[in-house]
DNA sequence: AATCCATGCAACCGCCGCACG
DNA sequence: GCGTGCGGCGGTTGCATGGAT
């Protein structure tokens, strides 16, 4: 007896497509009341026609307080790019760490226009000079941060360094992916350090008791921005916002307010040098 | 003006992990 | 230990839009 569909409403037939705003507002004052979560109920309690995945989804990637729309800027982008490179396809991680964005939107923005910016410049870029060349005349922050990351260095201290701290063997030195493995376990470790998409949510609430979102669709941005937290809400919040502000290195590289493309290359170097220097603390 | 094509993005689908009985 | 249900995640799809021909 397999599963039965997540989806079937009791029975009913479940709406798929794009969100009316009527739904929005529904699904909206519903968890304003009850709060995110128990998505299974939210269609049964609501009258809402739809799967309780779809109502979760439209909630996360769109509805939820603190959602920042729009071009992403240059220093997002340089984050994103390290991250891809550091995690590979792991967008929900990668949005941990811009609590504003999604991980739908850092996804469709990585295969709409980071992706093959990221391939133009691997085919652009030379093997033998690849490292100074890019470096120095790249035009941007992130033009400089995927030669960095992207361009293989075959055998780099960072490589070397990763698989002797995870103990994989010297002669994997310079196939990049057991390394990037092993940059990928070490950042998993850090994850719980990251902000949580509670915090993130936490951050929202915040966000939301000051300002007006901007939001096109005025019916529902009203009902959001009208809510106020509570303070027991907000201090459980910020309960948790003090357990994760112990920032690593790292953490505070990519979240660091100076230049991006210099944020981002002084920190790659820094990180390179003290991996090398003491794997153990890296 | 009509058609084609590329692009961006919201939403869906299927799988996985975890909690619970 | 096993089955079930739910939430979460990543890959993919389909539609709307805008530019090119």
């Amino acid at each position: 007896m397999g599963r039965p569909p997540c989806c079937d409403n009791g029975g009913a037939s479940v709406k798929k497509g794009p969100w009316t705003p009527e739904e929005d507002i529904i699904l909206v004052s519903y968890i304003q009341q009850h709060g995110p979560g128990n998505w299974r109920s939210v269609p049964e309690n609501t009258g809402l026609m739809r799967c309780s995945k779809s109502c979760r989804l439209r909630w996360t990637n769109y509805l939820r307080p603190g959602i920042k729309r729009g071009n992403f800027t240059q220093h997002e982008e340089g984050i994103i790019i390290h991250l891809q490179a550091l995690l590979g396809n792991k967008w929900a991680a990668i949005a941990s760490y811009l609590p504003q964005r999604t991980d739908n939107d850092i996804k469709n923005y990585w295969n709409t226009h980071l992706k093959k910016k990221v391939k133009r410049l691997q085919q652009q870029t030379h093997p033998a000079d690849h490292f100074f060349q890019h470096t120095s005349t790249a035009t941007n922050a992130a033009e400089q941060t995927i030669s960095m990351n992207y361009y293989n260095p075959s055998s780099s201290n960072l490589d070397s360094a990763m698989q002797a701290a995870m103990g994989y063997p010297e002669t994997t030195t310079g196939n990049v992916a057991p390394a990037a493995m092993a940059v990928s376990k070490l950042f998993q470790s850090w994850m719980p350090k990251a902000p949580s998409p509670e915090m993130a949510d936490y951050k929202g609430m915040v966000a939301m008791q000051e300002f007006q979102t901007d939001r096109e669709d005025g019916a529902t941005a009203s009902m959001t921005s009208g809510h106020r937290f509570s303070s027991s809400e907000i201090l459980a919040g910020r309960d948790e916002a003090a357990t994760a502000t112990t920032f690593s290195v790292l953490e505070n590289w990519l979240l660091d307010d100076m230049a991006p493309g210099q944020a981002a290359m002084d920190g790659l170097m820094d990180i390179s040098a003290g991996c090398c220097a003491n794997p153990i603390m890296f």
